[in-house]
DNA sequence: CTGATTATTTGATCTGAATCAAATAATCGT
DNA sequence: ACGATTATTTGATTCAGATCAAATAATCAG
């Protein structure tokens, strides 16, 4: 399952509240439940850090200083397997945090999918300041529990479903459009390459391929282009990203 | 990836410091972390359950009262499809959370493997008690971090580890031995059965079972009973589990 | 715009694990 | 201890998805 997104449904993010007018660490407001001050302090913390398209932001087995929100643009999270096989554990957005969990050392890599900017917090620091706010930490507890139930969620997908239903049950997750432009019902944007939506899927660049091919024949999806698709039958989606087709 | 084992490394549980003698809320001391007074609140909030083996805990779908902890004996966690493929999502011990990302209705169904005994909390009380508590907050996001990293090591293991793979993965995260009694050096036991192995790995019973045996031909391990196995060869199960070979 | 590069689709074939099917082996209630 | 039930192992066969191999299609640098 996809990271859940930044914000909350209908959470209107605030104004800025220190001179780090780029950082996403307003973000961290959640409706309100940071107070300014710890933002402030958030916002002292903070390294803006831009990265281009494919740029490496962590390696996986590499000394772990840092703690990230990312402030615009995607990210690719994964592991490897020293043959080269990859497993993408999740796709990052504007909001997200990376890093919570870490010891020492990286136990995944992260790179930038498109140019993106995240903001950077030295991981000592960081932590000092979730200790001295309640509110932040209950915060990074709530999207942590979150995360972990999509992750539940990612593992009943890879251990048992089929290639259809996890091409499905993707589709669903995605964000049914981009916040820029309203876009069609039924409209969604495929940022990602076949490569990489194989790779989150468990599955072949082929597969994904046959399988999208598929929902178009049964009359499922449509493609206006390598990158955008149509939702034509949103129930049949459904049954299927549930296992009951 | 198992959950991660209720007591980090060398931690010693405290003494009982309320009337709920039986009751594991003790074990969320963590090496001291949580308060006494914390400690005796939680205490106060919970109601002891005894399951018997196979016990239903919580069903998928159903309204979330309560939370967990686990006092002793050991839960199954997992997903269903609508046809009964099952995903186990991970095992629980002693010491351990369940629900803590729960809404309003349970997203995973609990069961006892053998007999168990859980601290049940009502959600409202229990949240309220962690906000009043950060330390207690903080170690629940510490234990929620560590899950997501099993998650995601869980997520490689399905979507791209091959059979002798994941059940060389698995028996390594396994605890080496009963706590209860000194055992053998290499010597683990297996106290879920085939099946919940499978269904934990994403495979079929015959398919672990194969794998067993090919392993025992290999010389990696022996099993003197179905439930108990010797480690014979560790580096070889741990370069099977890396995907080396 | 154009050729080169990279990504995607489509086709043929292969294979690891699933499924189907018994044959042991273990466990349990009596 | 004993028959019945349940779990595990082993064997034969099938199949979904992987791999190998081109044929389009899209993108991008110049």
């Amino acid at each position: 399952m996809l990271a859940p997104r930044s914000l909350p449904h209908g959470c209107v993010d605030r104004p800025e509240v220190n001179d780090c007018d780029s950082c996403g660490a307003r973000a961290l407001s959640v409706c309100g439940s940071v107070a300014d001050r710890d933002l402030e302090r958030l916002g002292g913390l903070a390294e803006v850090v831009k990265l281009a398209a494919g740029a490496v932001l962590t390696r996986e087995g590499e000394p772990a200083p840092h703690v990230f929100n990312i402030t615009s643009g995607s990210l690719r999270v994964y592991k490897l397997l020293p043959d080269g096989r990859r497993q993408i554990t999740g796709f990052l957005f504007a909001g997200d945090f990376l890093g919570l969990a870490i010891g020492e050392f990286y136990v995944f890599s992260a790179e930038a999918i498109e140019p993106t900017t995240v903001c950077r917090f030295r991981k000592g620091p960081f932590r000092a300041l979730v200790e001295s706010s309640q509110p932040l930490e209950h915060m990074l507890l709530h999207r942590t529990s979150h995360e972990l139930a999509a992750a539940q969620n990612q593992m009943l997908l890879l251990g048992r479903k089929t290639a259809i239903e996890r091409l499905a049950s993707f589709l669903l997750d995605l964000p049914g459009h981009d916040p820029a432009r309203p876009t069609a019902p039924g409209h969604v944007r495929l940022p990602m390459k076949r490569g990489e939506i194989a790779d989150y899927l468990g599955l072949t660049i082929e597969t994904v391929s046959r399988v999208l091919t598929r929902m178009k024949a049964k009359g499922i999806i449509s493609m206006p282009s390598q990158s955008d698709l149509i939702v034509e039958r949103p129930d049949l989606l459904r049954a299927h990203a549930g296992g009951e087709i």
